[in-house]
DNA sequence: CAGCGTTTTTGAACGCGTTCAAGGAGGGTG
DNA sequence: CACCCTCCTTGAACGCGTTCAAAAACGCTG
């Protein structure tokens, strides 16, 4: 039995190996040509012919065009962790570390976004995978939110209880405001949304500062019972 | 001179009565096939044939699928503003107004739920005359946000000068987002969505009955410029 | 009435995303 | 070797939104 499962594993991993391989292949291509030609204007057709395999096939690894996109997801956020480490490792100051992390996304989204644009519509579908409240996005959601923990928590802002458990996810919830607002920012080389970026990172800093006087304590504990109570609902595991 | 342009005037409205007559016919179709059948299921050709004309006439009245929801739109907003008349015309409290207005809007939107998160990625589609910051919405916009300068006005509430330049636009950008839950919003009627519209009008309430403390002058006039540098920014004229 | 320009109507055709029945390819088993 | 099972691959076909050349309907003028 012990060498079944162990033969079995060993095929499915060599069959793995093969399938892996295409599957690579055709999501290497599909982002280049939606680099080249944008989301719309590249079709499955093309997309199966450039990587040479048939359109089914393509169908085979990946559900629909949308699914082809998760690449891009991935590539970001990746490249935005490794980005954003010299500012988390050096900085201290929560303002500086919030506007470094939002800076840093925006310039590496950038060459992505005339395309980020076009496909936008799909992440907005609440049935989406691609949707940021989506059960299939729950693990990237889970490591942007881990990373605002690590702005905060690396800082030497004093931050009141009730806020410090719900701030990080308050701070990814006003970054996807950010990606919202740059999406439709047409301004040349998003100067309007790196503006932003850097206003609301001053702007929640502020607040946070704030938040310890008297007068704001029963602003502070509406604010916390409310996403206490409205964020775990964003997240749509059924579906 | 004067006749003719008279008689060009005339001859264009009795032609307009005719293929004014035939686009009703077709929205009246389209609306009530959306909501028998949802927006994905319903085809341009079912639509074409149940109203009587060919595909290509629907086309000639309508540039594409997505503006037929149009006729949504307008319903929506027309019955809700004149449901909200009510609460305007009695309420004097803050609070009471802002959670009027908001709960009004959903019941008048709830029977088109189902519908509406369908066509939702539509919306949100930058380019899309959908969206609502997309020059085509621009009248329904300014319609919101005067009713939403009512309610502030109408209100017994003492607002910083500041705030009260800014305040209806908020107002309308948290509606936004209430709208926003709406659609992702699974709960039994939509119970999630209209306990969020009443603390979500308390929060702003009481964060406007605070803001005249002294200790928060910076942050308020940080929000106040924010919003008067990038809401503007926000709405997309030339595309 | 005939002729003409404009508005309206038609349905076949196009291009796309997606599906599916049919058939390899590769490896294990008798 | 033949058999079978699973994984993989194919391309024709489907349904849809959309376009377009052509024709019909209409109103006006001589």
């Amino acid at each position: 039995m012990a060498t079944d499962k162990a033969e079995a594993k060993a095929q499915v991993q060599a069959k793995g190996a093969k399938s892996e391989q295409t599957r690579a292949l055709i999501l290497e291509t599909a982002m280049r040509l939606f680099r080249e030609r944008g989301y719309d204007k590249t079709t499955m057709r093309a997309i199966a012919q450039e990587a040479g395999v048939s359109v089914g096939n393509a169908y085979y690894y990946f559900a629909g065009k949308e699914h082809l996109i998760q690449g891009f997801y991935d590539r970001i956020a990746a490249e935005h962790e490794a980005a954003v480490r010299s500012v988390l490792d050096t900085e201290t100051d929560l303002q500086a570390r919030l506007a470094g992390v939002l800076r840093v996304w925006l310039e590496i989204a950038e060459p992505y976004h005339e395309f980020a644009a076009q496909f936008f519509k799909n992440a907005a579908d609440p049935d989406s995978p691609l949707s940021p409240f989506s059960a299939e996005s729950e693990r990237a959601r889970e490591a942007s939110i881990a990373l605002h923990r690590e702005v905060l928590a690396g800082s030497r802002a004093k931050v009141p209880a009730e806020l410090a458990e719900i701030l990080p996810e308050l701070m990814w919830l006003s970054q996807m405001g950010l990606v919202l607002y740059w999406v439709f920012d047409s301004s040349e080389g998003r100067e309007r949304s790196r503006r932003l970026a850097e206003r609301g990172a001053r702007l929640t800093t502020r607040g946070v500062a704030l938040a310890r006087f008297r007068v704001l304590r029963p602003l502070v504990l509406e604010v916390h019972e409310l996403f206490i109570d409205f964020l775990p609902g964003m997240t749509r595991p059924e579906s």
